[in-house]
DNA sequence: ATTTATATGATTGAAAACGATCATATAAAA
DNA sequence: TTTTATATGATCGTTTTCAATCATATAAAT
C-alpha cells in the first residue's frame, strides 16, 4: 500500500546512510534492515543510483563513500532548537558529583548535547540510549550504560535486564521523554520502555519529563505515570494548551 | 592449460591488491584486467574468500574495509584478513538458536563482521563492545549488551556491573581476545577486562580465544587463564612457533 | 623421458537476480 | 467526501550468475 512521501524519502536516506557505514549491503540485508520487499528495495536503489548517491551491484549496492554518516542528532530535525530549550531547563539541577539518567528518545538526547559544554565536574551519566553514548563517549563525562536488549530501530536498551540494571543505581536526576501527555498523565507507546522509565523513577530523586508542545493531548499505548507520581513536566506548550487539556500546571517548568 | 604455481599465486595477490585499491570490482573487470576467463576469476575469488582476504558478491567482489575509512574497523589494520580467517573457524560452532558472547577487542570483532552474512537463525549475541553493537545493530541478529562503565578509548564496557550482568547469562560460545599467549596461559593487560573475561568463561559452555601469530610468546599484565581451564586456542601461528613456546597444541583449531 | 597432477577455458543445468507488469491499499489532491 | 496519484508486494518471463563437470595442455614429480 502507498505510504506517505516523507516515509519513502526518510527510508531512502536511511538506506543511503546505512550504505555509507557498511560500504556494501546485499539486497537481502537491505530488505531485512528496512523491512521492505525486494521489489521496493530495488526501487529505492534505482532511485539512489539515479541521483548518484550509491552504486548498484548485482544482488546489492555499495557506496564510494565520501561523506561521513549523519548522526542521530539529525533526527532531532528542525525541532532541535526547541528541544535544546527544554533540555536547558534541566541543567541547573545537575550539580557537581551528581548522577543523571538520560532516557532514550530525541528529546532527552538534547540534554546530552549540552553536557560537554556544561562541564559539570564529576557528573555521572547513566543511559540506555546508544546515541547518547556515542555523543558523550570521550567527552570527559563518566559514562555508564544499562545492560539489556537492543531495539535496533531506536538504538535503545530495554527488557528486564535493563530494569534490573537500573535498580543497581542511585540516580539524582532522571530525564525522560514521553510521546503523549493528557489529563491522565504521561504516555509512551512501548510497554518495555515504560517499564524501564518506571524503574528509573523509583531509583531517582528528581524526575523530569521533556515534552514538546505538539505532544500535548496525545495518548498512546501505556501510561507511564499519573500526575500524582511527582514527575515534573518541562514543555514549551502554552498555558492555554495545557489548561485546554486539563493538565495541572503547578510545579512545572516552562520556557 | 596449466600454468606454474607461482604465476597463480602472483595473480591472486594482484587481484587482492587490485581490490584493496578499487574496493569493488565487477567480475567482468577482473577478467579483463587479469586476462583470465570468468571461470578462473571465480576460482581465484573463491580461494581469496576462503582465506578471508576478500568478500565475494554476486557478479564481483570487494574488500571488507578500505584503509581510508576511519572507524574501529581501521584498527583491525592490515591483519584484517588474517583475523577474518580466525573468526571464520568459530562460525561452525554457532548453531541456530545459540547464544554467543563477543568480547571487546579487534579480533573478536572480526567474528561480528561475519555474522550478518552467516544468517544463523535465532542467534543471540551478547557483547560488551560498542563497535560490535554498532556493526550488528539492525542486522537481524538479536543483540544484548552488558551494562557497565564505558572505557572511552576502547569503547568497552567493564566494571563490576558488567561482571554481574554477565552472570545473568547462559552463554553457549564465548569468543575472547588476548594480548599474549605463553606456556603459562593467556594474558591481557587490563585487570578489569580479565575479570569480565573470567566471568564469561564461567558462564559459557565453549570458550574460544582468537590470537594472531605475533602475540605468541608475549606476556602482559594479568593472567586470564591457564591451559587447564579448557580454553580453545584459534590461531594462525605455525606449529613450530607453538612448540617453540611450549604451548600445548592438542585440541586447538588452526587454519 | 615418462608419468602424474593440476590449472585452464568451455559447457551445462540450476539458482539467483532482474525489470516489467498488475492489483491493491492508501496518501494526496480536488 | 470523492477522485486521482502512487508506493507497495506479488508474480512472471528473461537474463545473469553460479558451481560442477569435462577435455586439454602443461607444470611438477618420478
Amino acid at each position: 500500500m502507498k505510504v506517505s512521501k516523507n516515509v519513502v524519502e526518510a527510508r531512502r536516506q536511511l538506506l543511503a546512510d546505512l550504505l555509507q557505514n557498511q560500504r556494501y549491503l546485499p539486497l537481502e540485508q537491505i530488505c531485512i534492515r528496512l523491512s521492505i520487499s525486494a521489489a521496493t528495495a530495488r526501487r529505492d536503489l534505482s532511485e539512489l543510483e539515479r541521483t548518484g548517491r550509491i552504486r548498484r551491484t548485482p544482488g546489492g549496492a555499495l557506496t564510494d563513500f565520501s561523506d561521513k554518516f549523519p548522526s542521530f542528532a539529525e533526527r532531532l530535525g528542525k525541532d532541535s532548537e526547541r528541544k535544546n530549550g527544554l533540555a536547558r531547563q534541566v541543567l541547573p539541577h545537575l550539580v557537581s558529583g551528581s548522577t543523571v539518567y538520560i532516557d532514550g528518545g530525541t528529546t532527552p538526547y538534547a540534554l546530552a548535547r549540552l553536557l560537554p559544554e556544561a562541564e559539570i565536574p564529576g557528573l555521572k551519566v547513566v543511559t540506555n540510549s546508544l546515541p547518547v553514548v556515542e555523543l558523550l563517549s570521550g567527552s570527559g563525562v563518566s559514562l555508564h550504560i544499562l545492560g539489556g536488549d537492543l531495539v535496533a530501530r531506536q538504538s535503545l536498551l530495554i527488557g528486564e535486564r535493563a530494569v534490573r540494571a537500573m535498580q543497581d543505581w542511585k540516580i539524582d536526576v532522571s530525564v525522560l521523554g514521553a510521546e503523549g501527555v493528557t489529563e491522565a498523565g504521561f504516555w509512551n507507546s512501548a510497554p518495555e520502555v515504560v517499564a524501564l522509565q518506571k524503574a528509573a523513577m523509583e531509583n531517582s530523586k528528581k524526575n523530569f519529563v521533556l515534552v514538546t508542545a505538539e505532544k500535548i493531548g496525545h495518548r498512546t499505548g501505556a501510561l507511564l505515570a499519573s500526575w500524582e507520581a511527582g514527575l515534573r513536566l518541562i514543555t514549551d506548550a502554552t498555558a492555554r494548551q495545557l489548561v485546554a487539556e486539563n493538565i495541572p500546571t503547578k510545579g512545572m517548568e516552562k520556557i
